[in-house]
DNA sequence: GTCCATGTTCTTTA
DNA sequence: CTAAAGAACATGGA
């Protein structure tokens, strides 16, 4: 369910919960959620104290004071909550920490793609490629460059660029005017330009919403996002464009539905008058 | 019963 | 080697 922005609502929301707590008890309802098989999660982390709680990409990493680190990532129903240790446990609650203020840090994930992954002394970084806030656009050039997928696919590898999902690429590629099924080495420096700052926009505007909620999201406390309201493209197969009124198109790619307007996000680059190479007789070029 | 779902990873196919 | 497509994981809601 969640990308980055639900992702960094959760971390901002829980906190204040756990910073400089220690992890009184552990209680692991189901084993098998935990990464690598075998680890023993009570024994590292019981005793502990939580210094410090981060997002990177959709990963919430805890760091303990003895330096060691976990992450844990939502999968698709993933959520975490500070909860009063008497409430009682919700379905599919899978792990509870109690914390030495009394308070529990409990992941619940119904669907089970999320987990629990021990990271010891390595990088939270393996396998993830930079952050979209703050990411200069001839970075992203350069690493779009490199493949010839189509911009959408591109966009959802999290090794090319990490953090975001579903919505948040097609409200992002809706706000630049790109095509989903554009080429992601095809595309002109402003382009990629484009893209870059709607990314960043988009994901800016989620985070002010606190995120979205379609189905299961919900921060730490419990609180729902508002962003959904504002979706231009996701989720609105059929209904006519914020833009231009045309008809929001849904299609199919990867397995994930992709929606955008087919008026404001043309397959083929927009041909500038001015620039490019001139076919027919050229106009005088300044130079 | 059917289809769909905010994610990731593996296998198959071209 | 590259990439696209499909399936898999497991559960629930419409």
């Amino acid at each position: 369910m969640p990308e980055l922005p639900e992702v960094q609502t959760v971390v901002n929301s829980l906190r204040p919960h756990v910073l400089d707590q220690r992890i009184a008890s552990v209680e692991l309802r189901r084993a098998d959620i935990v990464s690598p098989v075998g680890i023993d999660l009570a024994l590292q982390i019981v005793g502990r104290r939580i210094v410090e709680l981060h997002r990177r990409a959709k990963r919430i990493v805890f760091t303990l004071d003895d330096g060691q680190r976990f992450y844990i990532h939502l999968g698709m129903t993933g959520r975490l909550s500070a909860s009063a240790a008497a409430l009682p446990m919700a379905k599919h609650t899978h792990l509870a920490l109690r914390l030495a203020s009394g308070m529990q840090v409990r992941f619940v994930d119904a669907r089970r793609f999320g987990g629990v992954f021990w990271l010891g002394e390595q990088s939270e970084d393996e396998g993830l490629g930079p952050e979209p806030l703050n990411l200069p656009w001839p970075t992203l050039a350069q690493r779009l460059g490199h493949t010839r997928r189509c911009l959408k696919s591109a966009l959802l590898d999290q090794a090319l660029i990490a953090g975001l999902g579903n919505i948040y690429v097609d409200e992002a590629l809706f706000e630049s005017g790109l095509h989903p099924l554009r080429r992601a080495d095809r595309l002109a420096p402003a382009e990629v330009q484009r893209l870059c700052t709607s990314i960043r926009q988009v994901l800016r505007r989620a985070l002010a919403h606190r995120g979205s909620t379609l189905r299961d999201y919900v921060d730490a406390e419990g609180g729902a996002g508002a962003f959904q309201l504002l979706h231009n493209v996701y989720g609105h197969g059929g209904d006519p464009c914020p833009r231009c009124a045309t008809a929001i198109r849904r299609i199919v790619l990867q397995g994930r539905s992709t929606c955008f307007c087919p008026a404001c996000q043309p397959r083929r680059a927009q041909r500038r008058p001015a620039a490019g190479p001139a076919i027919s007789p050229a106009p005088a070029r300044r130079r």
